[in-house]
DNA sequence: CCGCGCCTCATCCTTTTGGCTGAGAGAAAA
DNA sequence: TTTTCTCTCAGCCAAAAGGATGAGGCGCGG
């Protein structure tokens, strides 16, 4: 018998799950979180063998956080991140905050059932599609961006000029473009356009 | 009685509506399908009242086209889009498709009964959070970008230069800058990042 | 036939970006 | 205490991008 919290904040899908899961005998669902802070509070009191997580929780906590924050409880749970996106980085992040696995949110019940039980016993569950990207991702890691990076290269997203990055961080221009030239070397790529591009495929923000 | 079809690729998903509306003591769930195609087929089979449908549906039709082709169906049913994304277009999109609503994943299951039932009746459903967004979106629609510009705009995206845009697309760089010049003057920003953007957060691409 | 929208291209000019090099300050780690 | 990392800034130069303007060709509907 295998105990379950299902996370998620979407109530329709918590619905699902539940249903989905309550058809495999072996599986009793303790309880529902829609938030990583209830996730945590409700592990603590029910200990379940088994977390389904979901990588966007809304506000507050996202999954990775959530998934770290179960993994240093005295009773740990196995976490498995079952969602909707495959982003590598996000995958990375969830393996490396101690998740059992990561599963897509549009594999067959059948499958979601027998991850949990593996996940259970300690086995680590990749869908099949990303396991070969996840291994590909570990030989060239993404590279490691300093925080005044991630802050850069974020308002680089939503289009800023180098101008209005400096003046909202209050810092010279030349600074910004120094940040920018330490960016585009780790992601090696060569204009702004390209590393927005490269940073929203990989989830890198 | 208000007789339904569930449209959406993930299992879980439609396992978790059907729990959902299930608990609705008029609903009955006629059938589900994972595509926009299954969808059609059988909606034509079983002229449900109601076909809720996700946006995203994985490969072939996307919800927007489906929900075309279901209001040109001699029984018509309502189609009330349940997705988890809010970009303004698609919502137009939908909307202009024929669509009775458009609701987030992330609202309560009551929620989506009530909408269901008035969606039924002929009314038109928008989440509270979106109403707003989109009528200012019909007060300034998102100007009309030709198919040349939706296809620079795409290699915009991926962070093409306009050499490379050039070249893909077998004209001069002068050409692509026109098409450029056009495109920034339609969505009023003023670099390429920016357009971005813009495309990306109203789903203009 | 004419006008209009779309696609094409060019020239000129300014601004922005990106590459390169060098460097100081503070904090953290070795 | 060195060393290393991070953040900060500067100047120079080349390339890319953006703004303005003009213009030819083509197809479609009035």
């Amino acid at each position: 018998m295998t105990t379950l919290l299902i996370v998620d904040d979407h109530p329709v899908v918590r619905s699902g799950l539940r249903a989905v899961l309550e058809t495999a005998s072996d599986f009793t669902v303790l309880g529902e979180a829609a938030t990583g802070e209830e996730a945590v509070s409700l592990a603590q009191l029910l200990h379940p063998d088994v977390v389904l997580c979901d990588l966007r929780l809304g506000t507050g906590m996202d999954g990775i956080q959530t998934t770290a924050k179960l993994r240093n409880l005295d009773t740990a749970p196995a976490v498995l991140i079952l969602t909707t996106f495959d982003r590598d980085a996000e995958i990375l992040s969830a393996i490396e905050a101690g998740a059992a696995g990561y599963l897509l949110k549009d594999v067959a019940p059948e499958v979601i059932i027998d991850s949990i039980q593996r996940a259970a016993v300690g086995e680590l569950i990749l869908a099949p599609e990303l396991a070969s990207r996840v291994l590909q991702g570990m030989r060239s890691p993404l590279p490691k961006l300093t925080d005044r990076e991630v802050q850069v290269l974020r308002m680089l997203s939503t289009g800023s000029t180098n101008k209005e990055i400096a003046a909202q961080l209050f810092v010279s221009e030349a600074t910004v473009k120094t940040h920018l030239a330490h960016i585009f070397t780790k992601l090696d790529v060569d204009s702004r356009s390209r590393a927005i591009h490269l940073a929203q495929t990989t989830g890198l923000i």
